[in-house]
DNA sequence: CTGTTAGCGCCTTCAT
DNA sequence: ATGAAGGCGCTAACAG
């Protein structure tokens, strides 16, 4: 059923050749055909402004400094032959490049989803372009962005989590400019770190777990190999029932975040420890999809089960019943990311911190 | 419980004001403290490798052209140095910049999420950094975007969808690389399509429920104002209904794309519509929670009602009963868009292409 | 195969 | 308040 429809028609394709527009003075024969596309530059604003390219700089970029009459002039100049500045020259006129470089571990995971959007949206305002790099938990693809990015003169770096190659943190600690590690809050930061504690969300759950005064309960992880806030909720979890309930936890590891795995883990656990009275589950799908075959197989929740989040995702409020479960402040960290930079950036003097932005547990019917 | 520690350590915070690292020959008094933390450039490299600093822009980039003898030795006083070359200098000196511009509506919707993944992973091994923008289906932002992006010079330009306002259409018509517009395939591209006919979805919809022998029917759509592909889908539904079926479909315009909203759509409708036999939603998450709401209301699924979703997520396959969906390809976009845009600048002479990737209904219990 | 040379387009002192 | 001039760091013709 699907179609391709190769277009004939001539289009401004790749860019042209070097040597075609090179000397703009000496057209060869070849490509008069082609009215010269070349973009607009300043210097010809300035040229139908009637002043000097120093001016039009000027006039755009800090109008206050140029007389009334000259900005108006160039800003018609600008708007009439559609000037738009080059920013690479730009950037490396003025030693500062308003790009922010972000590196999350997944663009499809709904936190990061949610954090990379409000700061876009933050940034954007500002008239900062975010780049962005995804790692899939490799560490090694993570040192790699990060040169790439140094490479770009960004005006700030953004990371996800602390635990480095230490090429990466090399790099980091180097770089020219503010170094935001989001997410996270166990370790020390390099510079700015900005997130939460996940052990302590894990021991959150596992305190909510001894007070309602569940015997035997479980946790179930994903990828824990890889990912490294997944293993502090656990150990967390794990700390806590120890620590309050006197017993170890029984602790699966899913083989990713989805829903199938969910529920194989409540089979997997109900076989392994029959008696067990609630589970905490590493992300609201995983307890979804737990929900879901716990209806199959005919279990009550929470009277023969309790189920706990972690994500707060929109679906949580809407099973049946009601999801509770951990919030991580995922849009927050976001806005507080992109509003520490924009500070920074204003304020020379503007020291680096590290902000516990805290969870919440939201308490509803399944736990 | 949120904490904040300010950190006092001195870092390479903002950047160095211009004036203080310009002339690396006089260092000003002031700054005697700051061992001028100035990246290590190609003449340095040069300098320590012996040769001169053409050659070590071949040896990295066309090792190649270079003795062995001479690329062995750059490469190594390059690793020894930390040598990390400065892609803004090398973007508005060799007029081809390694940057591609991507807009989407939104980040946060799986949908692209799931195209941007493919993007990255795909132009990433390739060099490629994305710039990444969304307007949230507000076109003149679409335009602010595309216009910054413009600046940048990029290698090509994707956007969202084919329905753009005047001055968008304009500056990509005009831009001097290749633009791809994805995921529509109803109008004619300006340059390459790549995508599939929301309006066809619909039409499957609608096809499918009359292949049932469904007589009443419904449609819920989501923020049907603002969003001209679910706009699409909604038609291509109503009119198949219309021309197998002999009659109007009863539409819905849901406030979001959120559970909540379906099921309140599912209240409406069988309010408005009591012998409503099956419904189609505009999103899977739309459909789950009409689903959620069922089961509450003790309706059988699909006997009293059928439930047809859009978009195939996880959870479709795991729902009690698992949900009947229509699949658009959402990665295979991604991907398709990122190995057009390698082939257009590999390839002078290749030429723009309009492709419908199709989409296809996964026929499971729920419909 | 290697070095020399001349910019890429803009910003920013400095002088007027 | 405005213009002239130099340079940001690198690449790509060209000559040797």
């Amino acid at each position: 059923m699907n179609s391709v429809t190769r277009i004939p028609r001539p289009h401004p394709a790749s860019m042209p050749p070097r040597t075609e527009t090179r000397d703009r003075a000496a057209v060869t024969p070849t490509d008069r055909s082609h009215p010269a596309p070349r973009r607009v530059r300043m210097e010809e604003v300035a040229r139908v402004a009637g002043v000097s390219p120093a001016t039009v700089s000027r006039a755009l970029k800090s109008p206050e400094t140029v007389s009334e009459r000259l900005r108006a002039r160039v800003q018609e100049a600008a708007a009439r032959l559609g000037y738009a500045p080059n920013r690479i020259a730009g950037s490396l006129a003025g030693a500062r490049t308003p790009l922010v470089g972000v590196i999350v571990p997944s663009l499809t995971n709904s936190f990061f989803a949610a954090t990379l959007d409000r700061m876009t949206t933050i940034l954007e305002a500002e008239g900062y372009q975010l780049l962005i790099g995804q790692h899939a938990y490799d560490a090694a693809r993570e040192e790699r962005i990060a040169t790439a990015f140094c490479s770009w003169n960004p005006s700030a770096l953004v990371i996800t989590g602390r635990d480095h190659t230490r090429g990466t943190v090399g790099l980091l600690s180097a770089a020219p400019c503010p170094v935001v590690e989001m997410w996270d809050h166990d370790d020390r930061p390099l510079d700015t770190g900005i997130g939460f504690s996940n052990r302590e969300a894990g021991r959150l759950a596992g305190r909510y777990f001894a007070e309602q005064g569940f015997d035997k309960v479980a946790y179930v992880g994903a990828i824990l190999g890889q990912d490294a806030r997944a293993r502090a909720r656990s150990q967390g979890f794990a700390e806590q029932v120890r620590h309050l309930a006197g017993q170890d936890p029984l602790i699966a590891d899913a083989k990713s975040r989805e829903l199938g795995e969910g529920a194989a883990a409540l089979r997997q656990i109900l076989q392994r420890q029959p008696d067990t009275r609630a589970i905490a589950f590493s992300g609201d799908m995983l307890a979804v999809g737990a929900m879901f075959e716990a209806a199959r197989m005919g279990l009550r929740i929470p009277q023969d089960l309790a189920i706990l989040g972690y994500g707060d995702l929109d679906i949580a409020a809407h099973t049946n019943p009601p999801l509770s479960t951990i919030r991580p402040p995922h849009d927050e960290i976001g806005a507080a990311v992109a509003r520490h930079i924009l500070h920074r950036l204003a304020v020379p003097e503007a020291q680096s911190e590290n902000v516990d932005l805290g969870v919440r547990l939201i308490r509803r019917l399944s736990a």
